[in-house]
DNA sequence: ACACTCATGTAAGCTGTTACATGATTAA
DNA sequence: TTAATCATGTAACAGCTTACATGAGTGT
């Protein structure tokens, strides 16, 4: 796997902690949420599911009453866990990317208040530094309006990324 | 190319709007605005640079001298433009990426003013439609803290997001 | 001398997409 | 009966990453 992407092999284990679901079931899931995670096609959705299998991460069962047609429920299994526990336990920095922060997020109660604070920490690190760049330098006064209004626009998500990782790293309780 | 990625080659084309860069000065840029667009490593910039000559989008100009080593000048050409201002035409929604969007944020100044209204109307639409799907089904009372956070995380960014399209929308001049 | 940045490029491999194929169930 | 949704899968291809290779300049 590419060092800092985030295949969808951790995101799909990551939804089956939730509960077993078919293919069919995360696609819709993921779907849903594409806007923040991106959804992945049927044509990798599957094969990624044949190699968790095959890895003894997840484990199936045919569901087919005998009118229904079959439907395949995927669950994970202890060693998918290790595995996503492992991958969440790793700092965001090492693998930059708004998808992985999220699944940081979504797995929280898998690990201490320690490592999310943690979590927490890095993303708004990363995000101020690309804050201050895109502050700093990128606004030349010659710019056009389109520069501006991208410059702009970076600007405002990153303020309110900060705003809302501070706000949660001062909500946070401290018992685990 | 795939119908919704926004692959470098526009991101390329649209940086080459800017001023006549190397590819060592892309990759350099767009290093400084990872966290918005991404940034291509080498083993794909250059080729795509290539690529790109071979269907003349771009010219090359190489800048050696005696004691320097040799720099190639990449410089859009007048069929780049027009290919550039064709795709950023395209409704955002056909691409509906972060990226796409910001390409067209950032090359507003070729399009009209209806153009570039439009863009921002569409984006509006898709995010209000995923922040609509957060806010609704995906917050089960059972869910544990860390469903709370990442939902709470995407709200957060929807709003803001939501919010920067409303006042652009609502400052925007309405001459050329 | 050694390491680091500048600057370009190639090759292997992984991930993901589109397009296609199949077949059953449900709604018009 | 026709179309849409459910449900899974395959094959060809595009795009990108890592790792490697090269070579000149710059700083310690």
């Amino acid at each position: 796997m590419a060092a800092g992407a985030v295949s969808f092999r951790y995101v799909i284990l990551g939804l089956l902690t939730l509960q077993p679901m078919s293919g069919y079931d995360i696609k819709r899931f993921l779907a849903g949420l594409s806007w923040l995670t991106g959804s992945p096609s049927g044509g990798s959705l599957y094969p990624v599911l044949r190699a968790l299998r095959q890895e003894e991460l997840v484990t199936v069962e045919t569901v087919g009453g005998i009118d229904k047609p079959p439907k395949k429920i995927y669950s994970i299994t202890e060693a998918g866990h290790q595995i996503l526990h492992t991958w969440t336990s790793l700092p965001v920095a090492t693998c930059a990317s708004l998808k992985a922060f999220l699944m940081r997020l979504f797995l929280a109660d898998s690990h201490s208040r320690a490592t999310l604070s943690a979590h927490l920490r890095e993303r708004r690190a990363q995000v101020a530094s690309h804050h201050q760049l895109l502050a700093s330098g990128l606004h030349p006064p010659g710019a056009g309006l389109g520069q501006q209004l991208a410059v702009d626009y970076g600007l405002a998500l990153a303020t309110a990324e900060l705003e809302w990782l501070d706000a949660t790293l001062d909500r946070l309780p401290d018992e685990p």
